[in-house]
DNA sequence: TAGTGGTCTAGACCACTTC
DNA sequence: AAGTGGTCTAGACCACTAA
């Protein structure tokens, strides 16, 4: 069952750099001995000792630069992620100049953002969630969140046209969103959400989510659905993130029903 | 930063075996070729044959059996777990008669379950949840809950001693607790639980808990930490499950806070 | 140009399952 | 005993980076 029966000289070698990882003798940022050194070091084929630093890629021990070295990775802080940031008094709009306030069409630096915005047809599945007929049109703005320098998740929120249409919400420039700005934006529209839903699965990530959050093979993410719902029930924003699962965790606290 | 610069005949050859997979050439618990006549079938060495079947591994498409083969992945129904699982009319005493009856030490098979019980020191993080000290000793009931012949998630509950001592909760027979007994026990010891908080987060399982959840190295599991407390906020019990990821989704819903 | 990561081959041996 | 997955070696070549 357990694919580990051997314990081999590639495990061996990942072991001890994971220990000088996690035990500080390699720190964040440090280059490790070349594939080629290491095979030398541990008097193994150049083949073994790349296939024991696979596997401290696979977890996301170390990244790899093609051409240049492998690195330590640095050990980010986790996030708890409770109901609590969505509150009111956290929303707002959050105006940030970026470089030489040029814009380069719709794709933009945004603070610690990067986003698009389309108007797209509604899939069954958002068509669903939002309560209405698939192939309606909705905006959807979507963007990639970074802390650090590095990419924590991605989140795609879904409209209604005419909830956000001539609304700052469609325009994909610096300084309309940014964390709860487009919440407020809803208020300002007579929609100020007031019940989410959250739902949660974890998953390995695609290629495509591995470039685009920086993460390598053996990490997995987690992808969250969320609606938001005015006070009145009628969903106002549909949204779907993946999140590097390493960065975060999420946190709920609620009554027994009867 | 990404892995993918080359697309040489390992990654082919997964290609090639994934689409049959997710088009159904391959179906659900199928046997894939031998490794050596994988080689032998697309004309490259056992190594890269190897190498492509460990990408599907990675990915979750199939699981590799020592010494038995290589099998697609059987998809397994997804349970939904929202606040209602905590329910209390579904509290309940359930009672299962196993087998001839028959008691095999401290561990039985229950119905679904598969469970142990300890008297434990608490640890720090055990201390904390049930707002103890450290030292102090905590009754651990662990089990491992089946489902369709298939191990789906563990859990050990963690409870103040005094709370369930000379109580049924401490009984590793069959018969005791099952879903919701735990809570029907607490509450006839007047300390029903009324209020929970979840935390979750996924990551990749340790060689034990592969074992343990018959998964394979590829298969990320979410753990998740429970406290249950009294109305007054009085934690009466500490839990930790680990699941597997694939087989459940969690969905919460609650107000947006101020 | 030199250094580094990524991949492949051909052959070998080991660990485990199945019969 | 036969079949299968897992690992290792020694050598080779390719793709990319940095000076």
């Amino acid at each position: 069952m357990s694919p580990e029966q051997h314990t081999g000289p590639a495990r061996r070698i990942a072991d001890a750099l994971r220990a000088d990882i996690t035990e500080g003798r390699l720190p964040p940022g440090m280059k490790l001995p070349a594939v080629r050194d290491l095979a030398e070091q541990y008097g193994v084929s150049r083949n073994t000792a790349a296939k024991a630093v696979t596997i401290l890629l696979n977890e996301g021990f170390v990244t790899t630069r093609y051409g240049s070295g492998t690195y330590v990775r640095a050990a980010y802080p986790i996030r708890r992620l409770g109901p609590e940031r969505y509150a009111r008094s956290r929303w707002a709009v959050t105006t940030v100049v970026v470089g030489d306030g040029r814009q380069t069409a719709s794709r933009e630096a945004q603070g610690d953002q990067t986003q698009t915005v389309d108007l797209i047809e509604a899939d069954e599945e958002t068509a669903a969630a939002l309560d209405i007929a698939a192939g309606d049109p909705v905006y959807r703005r979507a963007r990639v969140i970074t802390r650090d320098g590095q990419p924590t998740h991605t989140m795609a929120s879904h409209y209604r046209q005419a909830d956000v249409e001539g609304t700052p919400l469609t325009d994909p420039s610096p300084g309309i969103a940014g964390p709860g700005g487009g919440f407020w934006r809803l208020a300002e529209q007579g929609l100020a959400p007031h019940t989410v839903t959250e739902d949660l699965r974890a998953r390995m990530p695609s290629k495509e989510e591995m470039a685009l959050l920086g993460i390598g093979a053996g990490e997995p993410v987690v992808e969250l659905r969320r609606v938001m719902r005015t006070e009145d029930g009628r969903p106002v924003e549909y949204a779907i993130g993946v999140h590097v699962a390493s960065r975060f965790v999420w946190s709920y606290t609620f009554d027994i029903p009867d």
